[in-house]
RNA sequence: GGUGCGGUAGCCAAGUGGUAAGGCCGAGCUCUGCAAAAGCUCUAUUCGGCGGUUCGAUUCCGCCCCGCACCUCCA
């Protein structure tokens, strides 16, 4: 069964294949804006497009590029950099260093390419002045370049923005046209190039229509140009990128190639936490740290993103988590008990998988194999599912505390005392040790200590 | 205002025109001196409301109620 997923554009299951002879599949992934630790949000698309990813490899063995940008330069990171005086790349490698180690923890699969805005503007610059040769771009006064979307039939067939404008109360067009009124030709043309300000400090680069930056947009368009060619089979991100981003993605590279740019787009829902929207002032914005903190694994948090339907907003909760790590021990647990076998029955699991990234299907399917018991159950066909999920089982154990030596010095005295048959000293200690955040757990010729849960 | 998505047990969450997967929590049991761990068992006559189509609808259609997201740089 091939792997059909929705596309956003036609709005229908497409099966995924290669379009190009040589049967590489050519998958590109929004990336991140290296300012700041990413959130579990953000990490929720990046799980999803590495299950995505994973799949696809099974699919297309060796035949798969995937290509996720890093944003390296924006307003956020230049802001960044300012308020903490410091260089922008500084602080870029920061960032970057932090999403690499964040996205390892979860088990996500590095990119083939990872290509920075930074070390792309040639190529940006290369794609406006050929958008300005053909009249899809015009330069204003302040140095900047547009956009002009009038210039380009095809837009707004990606979020139907054209629907959307007949009938917008204008306040937002309004709203847009003061901010921009002095520059751009029309409220919706968008930027390609931005000149120079003063507060953009040293992060400037020359280019034929003065010094400047590119626009946000311009970078996608430019790095799966140069990495993937001018068609590519699939464009992936969150689903707030599906206008303005994609659409306007769309348009540069249409108009600048004179072809097809994505045969599929592909959109993740937001993630809701405690059923509301991520925000800083609601005090609900987790990042992984976050989440290590308060004792939790990243595979658990891992395993949480994938409880819901991707093309569906997934209320995430401290208690999802928590049923995260009982799930993924109850899947250690199973793991163990496993030898050769039968492989077929996991074939729910790979086809709730194939059929639109159902993974909640797919864990459902699992548990019901689990159910069964362990007989005849393949371990190596459970580890191929476990490979396409990315569920390392090994890394989703708590990680082994090492009890001061005050508590060992207790449980040490506990275990005499259970030893001596002394009941009530032995329950005494037990308390003791509950009390100061510790379980002892007895085994025949010895005991355990590990910390109680937060 | 426009566009799109959703409302399924205490919580999270699949799914189907033919009578409700799964996870967590909870309860009981087994095993343990106790506890934990592990294992077993149980837990929605019901799928937002009202109509309609149908032999039959949670699943299709209509209306209504509620929630959420996007609408220029937020994954």
């Amino acid at each position: 069964m091939p792997i059909q997923l929705f596309d956003s554009l036609e709005r229908k299951l497409k099966p995924l294949a290669p379009s190009h002879p040589d049967g590489v599949y050519r998958f590109y992934n929004c990336g991140p804006t290296v300012y700041a630790a990413a959130h579990i949000g953000n990490f929720r698309t990046f799980v999803v497009n590495d299950v995505l990813r994973r799949l696809l490899e099974l699919e297309f063995p060796g035949k798969v590029v995937h290509v996720r940008n890093l944003t390296d330069v924006d307003d956020k990171t230049i802001k960044r950099a300012r308020d903490e005086g410091r260089s922008l790349n500084e602080v870029t490698k920061q960032w970057t260093d932090k999403f690499h180690a964040d996205c390892d923890a979860l088990n996500c699969l590095r990119p083939h390419v990872e290509p920075t805005a930074t070390g792309h503007i040639a190529e940006q610059v290369d794609m406006i002045d050929v958008l300005m040769k053909k009249g899809n771009a015009y330069r204003a006064a302040d140095g900047s370049v547009y956009f002009k979307v009038s210039s380009f039939d095809g837009y707004g067939r990606l979020s139907r923005v054209k629907e959307r404008e007949l009938q917008v109360g204008t306040a937002l067009l309004h709203k847009s046209q003061a901010v921009d009124a002095d520059e751009k030709e029309d409220a919706t043309d968008f930027a390609l190039w931005k000149a120079h300000k003063t507060e953009d400090g040293a992060n400037s680069w020359d280019s034929p229509w003065g010094p400047g930056r590119p626009g946000w947009h311009i970078e996608c368009s430019a790095m799966s140009k140069k990495h993937l060619g001018d068609t590519i089979d699939l464009h992936t991100g969150g689903e707030d990128l599906l206008f303005p981003h994609h659409e306007n993605e769309i348009a540069q590279s249409e108009c600048c190639n004179g072809t097809l740019f994505a045969h599929h787009w592909y959109h993740s829902k937001h993630l809701l936490v405690d059923g509301a929207k991520m925000s800083k002032s609601l005090g609900n914005l987790y990042t992984l740290d976050d989440l290590k903190a308060k004792g939790f694994s990243p595979m658990a948090l891992r395993y949480a993103l994938l409880v819901g339907h991707p093309r569906k907003q997934l209320n995430f909760t401290l208690e999802g988590l928590h049923a995260a790590e009982s799930a993924l021990k109850s899947l250690r647990n199973f793991r163990t008990g496993l030898s050769s076998g039968d492989a077929g029955v996991f074939a729910p699991v790979f086809a709730a998988l194939h059929d639109d990234l159902n993974t909640p299907g797919a864990l459902g399917a699992l548990f019901t194999i689990v159910n069964r018991g362990p007989a005849g159950v393949d371990a190596a066909t459970f580890d191929r599912v476990m490979l396409a999920l990315g569920l390392n089982l090994k890394a989703s154990e708590s990680p082994k505390a090492d009890a001061p030596a005050e508590i060992t010095a207790l449980a040490d005295k506990r275990w005499a005392a259970k030893n001596a048959k002394d009941w009530a000293a032995a329950d005494a200690l037990r308390k003791e040790l509950t009390a100061l955040g510790w379980n002892m757990k007895d085994a025949k010729d010895g005991y355990t200590l590990e910390p109680l849960k937060k």
